[in-house]
DNA sequence: CGGCTCCTTGACTTAAGTCAACGCACGTGG
DNA sequence: CCACGTGCGTTGACTTAAGTCAAGGAGCCG
């Protein structure tokens, strides 16, 4: 998994045997879980390598407002030691398996010339869907949230292999779809079944399907070049 | 301008003379004006030393959301070639006085230790500041994302000297406001009407004025954390 | 003095939220 | 192995925040 991510970003070598390590350090975590809090100092990396994590920030009032996925292969780096607190918290949303990576470790990583690169292009790529998830939450219907954001899912995780064709599974629930569209639970389960009514998705379980993808597309407007390793590799 | 933004973001030495020549070659820049297109190949920098800019991205139907507001002092760095097409497009929101910072200069730039920490760092803020924008149009209402807007800008203009006590220019339109919170230009102006009425703000012309700052701060739940250098300077 | 663009306001519509109930699946413990 | 609890999904009836449409006014610039 881990490979893959780095596979794509950036030309690797035996920097693999590095990631390779890591695997090995892994553990399973239940979902609803924090793996970091706010307000935490930020030290060393966290990789996912199976499950749904999530960055996450809450108000007085409960209110929560995810902000970024963590899907298999996607690693945050803490920059360690730049800002010395975290500005919200990361937690699980299924059960996960997770590989801690301690500041030391971290930095031998960030040493390897190819590795530190596909890091900071993660960033840069993590960064620009923020901006995409933004425009995403201000200005789409909630139909068109969640199609957009399901195109993204099947995108990420065809990337990573986690996908056979146009489906894949979605471990989580409702209200966190609800948490990352900015909207309610329950209209986020009228707007599913909007789409599956309209012959666009199909759901069995946690298994998703994306029946009609060209016309998903185009209804959310969704464009992948944000994502785009494709652009890097081409370069 | 610039001297303050990497002032409070670490400490310098001779490295003000290399931002000083930046200065030097500045030019006048109109409202409305596209400084970099999405889908541009990114090089260098761009630094505002007056007026307000932002980043924005735009849906086929002409929506607008802006994701970021670039305010002076602040310089933003495509970190050349590592992606090489832009996301999304930065423009300017009033006449802005602007500096770019051609590929090779920005290389020499980021030689200077002290100065690349410091972009690191600003990068690192930029992304919090996103993150809070989508809690801010994902869970909060229309008054409260203003009120937490203003809050923003109070902070942020303060360090760079653009604050006289709790008041400040703010040269962009309610349309501009809309685009940001992810409402429409009448609701902006309604809700400010109610932060007005209700005696936390106060408006004559571009100045602004929070005068309750504590209740509104209450409102907003705002917490200047996530652009804290302070708890920089204390590390 | 037009002719912009922006601000302001009102009347009305609509997308999304709220409250509430019920069923279903799953897991745990008796 | 079944009984029960709990969390999640689903649905309906109703409320509300925000959007839409539209028109007038204010400021600014050439």
């Amino acid at each position: 998994m881990l490979r893959k991510l780095q596979g794509f970003s950036k030309l690797e070598e035996a920097d693999a045997a590095a990631l390779a390590i890591i695997e090995a350090g892994t553990r399973l975590v239940p979902a609803g879980t924090d793996l970091i809090s706010e307000g935490d100092r930020p030290e060393g990396m966290i990789a996912i390598t199976e499950g749904f994590a999530c960055r996450y920030k809450l108000r007085a009032n409960g209110a929560r407002q995810i902000t970024a996925y963590l899907i298999p292969g996607d690693i945050c780096d803490f920059e360690t030691s730049i800002l010395n607190r975290i500005d919200h918290t990361i937690g699980t949303l299924s059960t996960c398996r997770v590989a801690r990576i301690g500041p030391e470790t971290g930095r031998e990583l960030r040493q390897r010339p190819a590795l530190a690169r596909g890091l900071r292009t993660v960033a840069l790529v993590d960064e620009a869907t923020l901006r995409e998830w933004m425009m995403n939450i201000g200005r789409r219907s909630a139909v068109e949230r969640l199609a957009h954001l399901l195109c993204e899912l099947l995108v990420r995780l065809r990337a990573v292999g986690l996908a056979s064709g146009n489906s894949f599974d979605l471990p989580i629930t409702q209200i966190d779809l609800a948490d990352t569209t900015g909207m309610t639970s329950v209209h986020v389960n009228r707007s599913l079944g909007e789409l599956k009514r309209a012959g666009l998705i199909e759901r069995k379980g946690k298994r998703v399907t994306l029946c009609d993808l060209p016309r998903l597309v185009e209804l959310a407007e969704f464009r992948s070049n944000y994502l785009n390793w494709e652009a890097q590799t081409a370069a």
